[in-house]
DNA sequence: GGATCTTTATGAAACGTTTCAACCGTCTGG
DNA sequence: CCAGACGGTTGAAACGTTTCATAAAGATCC
């Protein structure tokens, strides 16, 4: 049952192990008969490279490794596929991991990927201080932030301006007429929720028209936590209820557009909303959705070069830190007819 | 900038690269005295496992092999989160592929996986019959197939009955008095696309009430596939125009719904619309999605547990083809006013 | 026809673990 | 007081590759 290895075939082709390897490394090094027939007798046995045994000896994986906050939400997948797409190009295979928000579960696939020693990691972090993610950039494994700033010197960042994003759904908002102003997100350990806050809160105060920003702190970026959202807004009295809602992503707004649906409040007529990412779904939406559109697929294939970029020129290497520029896409859950 | 191995680690421990490994691998069978000692040699010279050697001289990974269709689409990042819950509690990991329904590279992530000598195999194949895979499971890989129907007796699989489910949809569609009916999908080679149709087929014929099942054949299970599909759709003349749509999945329902509802049409009025997954997105679009419920997580889980069984119980297991029953839900997509 | 290169093949030494037989004290029961 | 068991540790072999110095056999040149 076991599969053959390269001594059986070198036995089988009447020749060393040595030149085995070399037919599956550098094929024009030896001379075309016997490359034939060590092929012919790879595929005899059905010869399957051990690829631990090759990692061990040559020291390098082909593997990358990308920790996503949330493989459910189609902002990731669609920066997966841009990751995946660049890795792809340069002969490299990424394994896709889900924190799913959760440090504990963050730092086992860390773990792991470190273990594996795969050539370096892409990673939107749970928490923006992480000091494991500190020790394992220190022991060599480059590490590349993925849609979240930094300012650190020792690794590269793509991000979009998350504080410019939510500056432009404020100040949205505020040209709208809204002066009870809400943002919802959560936990705030991410990043981006705080920016997106952030932005958003200071395009309030700056606008010195007497509006507030009140805060709906959720669980995750969800879905069922956008109905939960929801729900909690429904029982706040109406008098004092907030009149537009920015959320920290687009599946906390779709979820909180279908709870205040189903209770029976209009959007945008008694709640606007605005929403982030501009996923495909937002367009879609029972009331299509306002949003912050981030250039996702190019967000990934970006950062996925400069990890290969690094990978390849090791010491040399500079790091850097590009930011790309929202943009605010207007449609009717945020303006009134 | 080596990591630190083992041996460097019995070194500044005073004992033998045995005892290091036994303080890795079986705790208790070493004194705590000197368990301590090594524990700390460990974190002081930053010690970080090798898996590629663990694996060579061990033989097994911890690792399994998920290779699905589409990673944007919502119903496999369910599956793909019941897979890593059931996976994550047997202490495996899961390396995520997406084939992106593209054969040659279904085949590339399936080497790969084995070349990784991975414990084990889900995939959703691009075609039901695929030699590679075939050879994949003779060399003694095991495989569940997922998301398909098959009767090999060389494999587990686990599937939710799209027969039924197609036959679901169509009767619901008949019942309303639809006579013109097309069904969405493609490509023709994935099992799930053509067992659905031909279960809404066969609903059809067995009717007897002069109804038809058009074909719009579609390059793949997209949002965008479903635009062009909407496009298609238009320039058919009204008279003879299909008066519903079933579609082989939501995404292509959704992206048929937003060409539909962009070029004046409506649904359910102009034409009647179901889907298939029932993913989130389906009940919070513009005009909520009539679809064909899967148990999604649920899918992805027993699959990975029959995989782990598998790979537990080796040469005593008996493969096993689960299957799930598919339930229609009613929403306004289909039923006019 | 010898010297010098090229081309091609070889054999053995790594890589960092796990595994296992063997060993050494110390304890236990008779 | 001895035989045997037991808990703890050791040392070396093995896993399947890559890599590299070396060798053998032709080819090329003067």
């Amino acid at each position: 049952m076991a599969i053959a290895s390269i001594k059986e075939v070198a036995q089988l082709a009447s020749v060393s192990v040595g030149t085995v390897s070399n037919v599956l490394n550098r094929p024009e090094a030896v001379s075309p008969a016997t490359r034939e027939r060590v092929l012919s007798a790879m595929s005899e046995l059905g010869f399957v490279r051990n690829e631990s045994a090759r990692a061990l000896r040559s020291g390098r994986t082909r593997t990358m490794g990308l920790v996503v906050l949330d493989v459910t939400n189609p902002f990731f997948t669609d920066v997966a596929k841009g990751v995946e797409g660049a890795a792809d190009a340069s002969g490299m295979i990424v394994t896709l991991c889900n924190s799913d928000q959760d440090g504990p579960r963050e730092r086992r696939y860390l773990d792991h990927l470190e273990e594996q020693r795969v050539q370096g990691i892409l990673i939107t972090p749970v928490e923006a201080r992480n000091p494991h993610l500190e020790q394992i950039i220190d022991r060599g494994t480059p590490v590349v932030l993925l849609d979240c700033r930094t300012t650190k010197r020792n690794r590269c960042s793509v991000a979009v301006d998350d504080v410019l994003g939510g500056r432009l759904a404020a100040e949205h908002l505020l040209a709208q007429g809204h002066r009870r102003i809400a943002f919802a997100g959560g936990p705030m350990t991410i990043s981006q929720v705080t920016d997106r806050r952030r932005g958003a809160a200071a395009a309030v105060t700056e606008a010195e028209v007497g509006a507030s920003l009140t805060l709906i702190e959720t669980p995750s970026l969800s879905f069922a936590s956008g109905r939960h959202a929801g729900e909690q807004l429904l029982e706040t009295d109406p008098s004092r209820r907030p009149t537009a809602v920015f959320c920290a992503n687009d599946l906390l707004a779709l979820g909180l557009l279908q709870e205040l649906s189903a209770r029976g409040l209009r959007v945008p007529d008694d709640i606007a909303l605005v929403g982030y990412d501009d996923i495909d779904y937002a367009a879609a939406a029972a009331v299509p959705l306002s949003s912050v559109r981030q250039p996702r697929e190019e967000l990934g294939k970006v950062a996925a070069q400069l990890l290969l970029e690094e990978i390849d020129e090791r010491d040399s290497h500079r790091h850097r830190h590009v930011v790309f520029e929202p943009e605010f896409v207007v449609r009717e859950s945020s303006v009134r007819a």
